[in-house]
DNA sequence: TATCTTTGTAGACACCGTCAACATCAGCCA
DNA sequence: TGGCTGATGTTGACGGTGTCTACAAAGATA
């Protein structure tokens, strides 16, 4: 991976733009469109801006800050392409809806969602715009759950207790499917094809069962 | 992260080991072990056995090569710690073992859990090894399912449904665990010290519905 | 003994992030 | 008008990286 940052643009002729900030940070996305995130370079989006390769540093810390940038406009991005699902009145489909445009939005923007959820953030105390976004995303799902689940006492938890199961499972599909670990599974024919279905059934599946959290019998977890 | 790579250990004064392979892979996982894969380089291993900077490339035709042995390592590893799950008659119970024994696994070597699932991998083609062993640890997981499920047509896919399905939660709740974004969403109390327990139940009575294949609702997906 | 192969070394190259010093220029205030 | 100041951009350096090439030494082999 390292060794494939090789062949690359040399300096535009055009002139530096304006709002060099905002063209560093479109610069970047675009490397990382064609590279992924480890073959993002500062000096290399200077080099396609035809600016010098410290005028970056003006605008931007280090090359952490720039990808923290990025990776919030994602998380901005990202909620608002699950705001944008096909709406309906039933929670129920509503969070299939979330699901599908999750998933949806992992296939189509591999990258960016590697960036989000597959990259070491940097950290958190330094970048709160970051966390904001991407709060506001689980938010979406959240908010759903706890519509559903009511305001008794303990909901609260059982709703967000639900957002992370469900978020795992996603995610977990998400990251499997981009790293196309099942090209080399050598899976039963179908399997590819009926997997994301198949999971989000079972997901819906698992939310109407009712978990008993109080007493799990410690040598027959995961029994029902 | 990349200027984490700054303080080093200057040079072992001891003579060069005498198997340099193997040597080179044991200061490649102190040095991932330390810093993280991002760390690892092929300098500072050379560095810490008191090596030229080339000698490393007697044995590895690349960083990614020596990268793709570790990673190998590490599934084998990570295969005979499910192997030494506690065993169970019950096909349930040792299912349950077994996710037990995966989040230990993530629990406690991060770094090589991320190395493994969460580090994208080398040309498959090149690395059959690593494949194998990747293999090795997933066979685990189906045979119990397939054991479960039986010989009948079209049950082999349901094994391996499955299999792909517990394989998405557990790694999604491992990966994002390891992620500490749970940090930053003010969950009600208790969420993260349950997360665990009631993602196993969930995905165990998932389990235990059987879903339709063939004619899932199309407006109604998600639901039972 | 002479030659070939393996292993390790040394130096170079093109990258990288980042620090420090300098140049330029707009705005402001005396 | 003149001068100061802050923001912006440039240039050059430093130490880090992976990897190519050329070389040396030692072992095996003929």
């Amino acid at each position: 991976m390292r060794a494939a940052a090789k062949s690359r643009a040399k300096a535009r002729p055009s002139a530096p733009p304006a709002d060099l900030r905002e063209a560093c940070v479109q610069a970047a996305r675009e490397v990382i469109a064609e590279r992924g995130v480890e073959g993002l370079s500062l000096r290399d989006v200077a080099r396609r801006l035809g600016i010098s390769h410290q005028a970056p540093y003006r605008h931007f810390e280090s090359r952490d800050h720039l990808l923290a940038e990025i990776m919030r406009r994602c998380f901005a991005d990202f909620a608002s392409h699950l705001d944008a699902r096909p709406r309906s009145a039933d929670d129920r489909e509503d969070l299939a809806a979330m699901g599908e445009a999750y998933l949806a939005y992992a296939a189509t923007k591999p990258l960016e969602y590697r960036l989000m959820f597959g990259t070491p953030w940097p950290a958190p105390a330094h970048h709160a715009g970051l966390v904001a976004d991407a709060v506001h995303a689980f938010d979406i799902l959240r908010n759903n759950l706890r519509r559903r689940h009511g305001d008794a006492p303990g909901m609260q938890a059982r709703a967000d207790l639900d957002a992370m199961f469900i978020w795992s499972a996603l995610h977990g599909m998400a990251s499997i499917t981009r790293s196309q670990a099942m090209d080399c599974l050598q899976l039963a024919p179908g399997v590819s094809a009926t997997f994301k279905d198949y999971l989000m059934c079972k997901v819906g599946a698992a939310l109407e069962v009712l978990v008993d959290l109080e007493a799990p019998p410690r040598s027959k977890a995961g029994r029902r």
